[in-house]
DNA sequence: TTAGGGTTAG
């Protein structure tokens, strides 16, 4: 048992029960400690902070930082970023504001940390205009910037969708002697992969060897999922085993990925066979292993290993996630058991999770493909929020129904707003007026389309 | 105290 001298060890054994969500007993190691005469100091509070924060959220936080005031000791700086990191967390803008506000009028000075997280924030709830003031503030405050602060701002911008605006960031700043790390590398890479700018991925892939950084796990993964959605298929496996003989395959990232775009692509038999050996080479599996192996189950048709395995798993005491939930209620619907996975659906909504549109697409598609297009439409018309795999899911429906008129305007309000169309569903509705011998109707459909299309690129 | 890769639907 670890023995409690001094203070710091006192910080060491609170901050270590605390990352290990055990409060109660850092409570009582907190109450030991003063008993015997080691008092606790900023550092214990912020720690303690942290930890509630994380586990309880912003209020339990606030109500530490009471208790420290009350024990006479004042909060610092780290005290306040803490309790910013806990805001920015949980998407909380406006208490972030407010506890920057707070940090001023206490008379600390926010340093570099706090200015990174309030920056993240911004980037968070989808305002890179006000993240990008933060960012130009750190400068006009003579503030020095860490390699955290540009590497936020690189994900920021990437994550909203503006990495041209990142590439030029970067081009910027190495004029003026910025020297990016690999992490920056890894978080372009990741945008432009995503954005599908492979030729300026391989120009940056060269870049880092001109830098002298050798690529990691990450760059390795984050390329290797590029080829697969680029439907590099072969380059994509040919980077896996380059990762397996470098070492890098030491953790389940670089196994989900390959055995996730297997089963995307049907290659059923070979995602197993990945999945065998992920399990062989004895990494530790955490809840993605598991759901892309609830996924491998769902895929092959055996429902009751999955749903055995998402037992397990909770026996194990993993906290299974909304992917976990969506794969079962698509599995369930795959297989034709609407009654279950409508019950899994309320389930989802009983346990918090709030409604996934992932999971509706599944259900409305599990409907239409067992014909039941009127209970699909009802679903269709409560979701208040649709993408185009919901669309193309009931047009798909309403076409194997023979209801291409209504197809065909659902296909059209589809497109008029902006979301993209599958060239069989256009097909399946084009088709079906025809053959019906709605012929004329097929063709203004057609142009229709085409027009809303130009309109909108 | 902040930053990078993997898992879900047509």
């Amino acid at each position: 048992m670890f023995k409690i001298l001094s203070t710091t060890s006192l910080n060491i054994c609170i901050a270590s029960l605390c990352r290990v969500k055990n409060l109660k007993n850092a409570e009582a190691v907190l109450i030991d400690g003063i008993r015997v005469g080691i008092l606790p100091d900023v550092v214990t509070y912020n720690t303690l902070i942290d930890g509630y924060c994380r586990l309880f959220g912003i209020d339990s936080g606030y109500s530490v930082l009471g208790r420290m005031m009350e024990a006479g000791i004042h909060p610092n700086v780290i005290t306040y970023n803490t309790l910013l990191s806990c805001a920015s967390r949980y998407r909380l803008l406006y208490q972030s504001l407010d506890i920057f506000d707070e940090m001023l009028q206490v008379g600390i000075l926010p340093d570099v940390w706090s200015y990174n997280i309030l920056m993240h924030c911004f980037f968070k709830v989808g305002k890179p205009d006000e993240a990008y003031r933060v960012f130009k503030d750190i400068f006009l405050r003579n503030i020095y910037p860490s390699p955290a602060t540009f590497n936020i701002m690189f994900t920021g911008l990437c994550k909203n969708w503006y990495t041209d605006n990142a590439l030029m960031l970067l081009r910027n700043l190495q004029r003026n002697g910025f020297r990016p790390e690999l992490v920056t590398y890894n978080i372009l890479i990741d945008g432009l992969c995503k954005s599908g700018k492979w030729r300026t991925v391989k120009g940056l892939l060269k870049e880092i060897l001109d830098y002298g950084h050798i690529p990691n796990a990450i760059t390795y993964t984050t390329v290797m999922k590029c080829c697969f959605k680029n439907k590099m298929f072969n380059e994509g496996l040919e980077i896996f085993s380059e990762m397996k003989a470098k070492g890098y395959t030491f953790d389940g990232f670089a196994y989900c990925t390959v055995a996730g775009a297997l089963l995307r692509t049907g290659r059923i038999e070979e995602a197993n066979q990945c999945m065998g050996n992920m399990f062989r080479s004895g990494i530790d599996l955490d809840m993605v292993c598991y759901n892309t192996l609830i996924n491998l189950y769902c895929k092959e048709g055996k429902l009751e290993d999955a749903f055995g395995l998402l037992d397990e798993v909770e026996k194990m005491g993993l906290e299974c996630d909304i992917y976990t939930h969506t794969i079962l209620i698509d599995g369930l619907c795959k297989a034709g058991n609407i009654q279950g996975a409508q019950r899994h659906l309320k389930y989802l909504n009983k346990m918090g999770f709030g409604t996934n549109l992932v999971a509706f697409n599944s259900f409305i598609d599990g409907l239409c493909k067992l014909g039941q297009i009127e209970y699909a439409m009802q679903v269709f018309e409560s979701m208040k929020v649709k993408d185009e795999f919901t669309y193309s899911s009931i047009v798909q429906g309403l076409c194997s129904a023979g209801r291409f008129h209504l197809a065909a305007r659902l296909l059209l309000c589809c497109v008029r707003s902006g979301v993209r169309i599958l060239r069989s569903d256009k097909k399946a509705v084009i088709r079906g007026l025809r053959f019906t011998g709605f012929g004329p109707q097929a063709k203004k459909v057609q142009s229709n389309i085409r027009l809303a299309k130009l309109l909108h690129y």
